[in-house]
RNA sequence: CGGGGCGUGGCGCAGCCUGGCUAGCGCACCUGCUUUGGGAGCAGGGGGUCGGAGGUUCAAAUCCUCUCGCCCCGACCA
């Protein structure tokens, strides 16, 4: 078999997943984010895709294969072809004809279901599909988790009414997390932020690892779990001290931009002071206010805006634009919209820049001094933070790496696409939408991120390439070679998946490499043992062994097998 | 896209600053002998347009310019 280990890490490979997969001989690079999959990648991604279409399978959805290649006109239909960026991998054809190479399929599924579908009695409908994806990322990073060509499933529902599609969304909600633990993960399901693919309400599977690209925020009192991009807050309560009505006054705070440059200077507490943080949206630029102890959280903001997307403004584009200078920015007579985080009305009396350089507000006052345009949740969770939803518990935010996504899009394709059908009235109604994504090789990586140790991986059992390794002490004495082959057949006779070490190597190498592999069971078969009829069999997860006899104990491994 | 770093046999690196013998080391590979329960020992051997192009120079892996690729840090996503 072709399995070409490595004793070192490559220099390129940060993460530890990465350098095991590429170790192991699971993978190698071809070009930027983009991966060849060797024999031992492959059957852990095929372990992979089997559960997933188990578990597809048993909630009702069915399997179908989407073309790659797609036609412009399908994306200039929902308006992605102008929204989706640079990200969507375009390509011309020979008649210089526009297609592009899909990261998603909400256009082909719902064009399909347009033309199918007619009547409220044909629906609900979900389909799902294993396929490999496109998505050309500003920057991929550690290794497989993050390429731009990659495995995805992707399932797609369709419905008349909004109590199906949250019954198959549930469903959705429940096989995916069937699939996380028979991969062995450990993983939280968390509130998510709908994002490019547009839509309602959505969650994410986060497999938590330190590597992970996202924080989650979750309670340690319930089960409330969010990305912290999304995570409420709890509500506002108002900051004590000085709560009394002050009169609006102008200071001079020279080269004090920072919150804690004005606390000191002014000496007042970070949660009397307003901070002001500008943003260019597609709306242009527009203002969101928070208390000077917490941080804004753009998401929320782009959320209570519902603009299509928004950056944080630089400060020569701010002073272009607005002539305000970085750091002395305030709400007061400011000719932008303002958004408010709603403890900030609580505040009586704070402090905020003036607009003007090297001057600073006090005793500025909701209402009285500023006008609001729109208030709510905007701050970004902290630690300890309370629960929005328990009485007790406060936020903790670990790292995780999202494996699945799962969204309620409601008619966003379907009405843009006119994707119609006819309810039991005669009337016609777009069709009501969800999606569902899990990477395959994210959640492989995922998987060697939480199951591994110094030596190498430790496959959880149900995804392992191999359940069982042979290690001959040496393969050229007959007795042990006779012995490891019958080994070798009667395993997989008996369905258990099984790889014979059969190199001249010295036994340390295969053992080295048994280790970096990562399966679960090893069957050393050596000389001494052989002799007196046994056979050694060692656990690569606790490393430890026992001799068995020979070969007696073979029809006892799948149930061995089994209780790892 | 912005910022930083790196390209030298298959892998991991040294050499570059301060140009100068035949470009070196470890691992891997090939041959032989020995060894054979935890990455063997000895002996011999093969393999490199120093990412590419141009320039400076008597002389370039080394200096300069351009270019390509890859990696890392920030805004997106499975």
């Amino acid at each position: 078999m072709f399995i070409p280990t490595l004793k070192e890490s490559p220099a390129d490979a940060e993460v530890m997943s990465h350098q095991l997969m590429v170790r192991a001989g699971m993978i190698r690079q071809l070009a930027a984010g983009i991966y060849s999959i060797l024999p031992m990648g492959l059957r852990v991604l095929r372990k992979v895709e089997q559960i997933i279409r188990e578990e597809m399978n048993r909630i009702g959805a069915q399997e179908v294969y989407l073309p790659s290649v797609q036609p412009s006109e399908l994306w200039e239909e929902s308006g992605r072809w102008k929204l989706y960026g640079k990200e969507l991998l375009r390509i011309k054809d020979r008649h210089n004809r526009s297609f592009c190479y899909g990261p998603t399929h909400e256009e082909v599924i719902t064009d399909i279901l347009r033309k199918e579908i007619k009547s409220y009695r044909q629906l609900p409908q979900t389909l799902y599909q294993i396929q490999t994806k496109f998505r050309d990322e500003v920057r991929p990073r550690f290794g497989i988790m993050r390429g731009r060509e990659f495995m995805m499933k992707d399932a797609y529902s369709f419905h008349s009414s909004e109590g199906s599609t949250r019954k198959t969304y549930a469903d959705m909600a429940g096989a995916y997390s069937k699939i996380f633990e028979r991969c062995g993960l450990n993983y939280k399901m968390v509130q998510a932020d709908s994002g490019s693919i547009g839509g309602s309400f959505s969650n994410e599977f986060m497999v938590l690892a330190d590597s992970g690209e996202d924080e989650i925020g979750f309670c340690t009192g319930c089960d409330y779990a969010s990305n912290v991009e999304m995570a409420e807050a709890a509500q506002p309560s108002a900051p004590p001290a000085n709560q009394e009505t002050e009169a609006l006054k102008e200071v001079h705070t020279p080269d004090k931009k920072t919150v804690e440059e004005i606390v000191e200077f002014l000496s007042v507490s970070p949660d009397r002071i307003v901070k002001t943080i500008v943003f260019e949206s597609d709306q242009g630029l527009v203002a969101g206010l928070v208390r000077g102890d917490r941080e804004i959280n753009p998401v929320k903001l782009k959320n209570m805006i519902g603009c299509e997307w928004l950056y944080p403004a630089p400060e020569k584009m701010i002073y272009e634009q607005t002539g305000y200078p970085c750091g002395f920015i305030g709400p007061v007579g400011l000719k932008l919209k303002i958004y408010a985080d709603q403890e900030v009305p609580l505040m009586k009396n704070f402090v905020t820049g003036a607009n003007k350089k090297d001057t600073h507000y006090t005793g500025v006052e909701i209402g009285r001094d500023i006008v609001i345009e729109k208030l709510g949740d905007l701050r970004r969770i902290q630690e300890g933070d309370a629960c929005p939803r328990c009485a007790s518990g406060v936020y903790q935010i670990k790292r995780g790496i999202e494996v699945g996504h799962i969204f309620i899009l409601g008619t966003k394709y379907s009405q843009a696409m006119k994707a119609l059908y006819l309810d039991d009235q005669g009337k016609e109604n777009p069709m009501m939408m969800g999606c569902y994504g899990i990477g395959v090789g994210r959640t492989a990586a995922a998987a060697i991120e939480q199951n591994h140790d110094e030596k190498g991986i430790i496959w959880p059992p149900f995804i392992a390439p191999f359940q069982v390794i042979i290690l001959p002490v040496n393969f050229s004495v007959d007795s042990i070679r006779t012995a490891s082959e019958t080994t070798y057949r009667t395993l997989w006779d008996s369905g258990v998946e099984t790889l014979l070490d059969d190199r001249p190597d010295r036994l340390g190498v295969k053992f080295k490499d048994a280790e970096l592999l990562g399966i679960p069971l090893q069957i050393v078969i050596g000389p001494k043992n052989l002799e007196t009829g046994k056979i050694e069999i060692k656990q690569r997860k606790t490393g430890n062994s026992d001799l068995y006899p020979f070969p007696g104990i073979l029809e006892k491994i799948p149930e061995m097998l089994k209780s790892l």
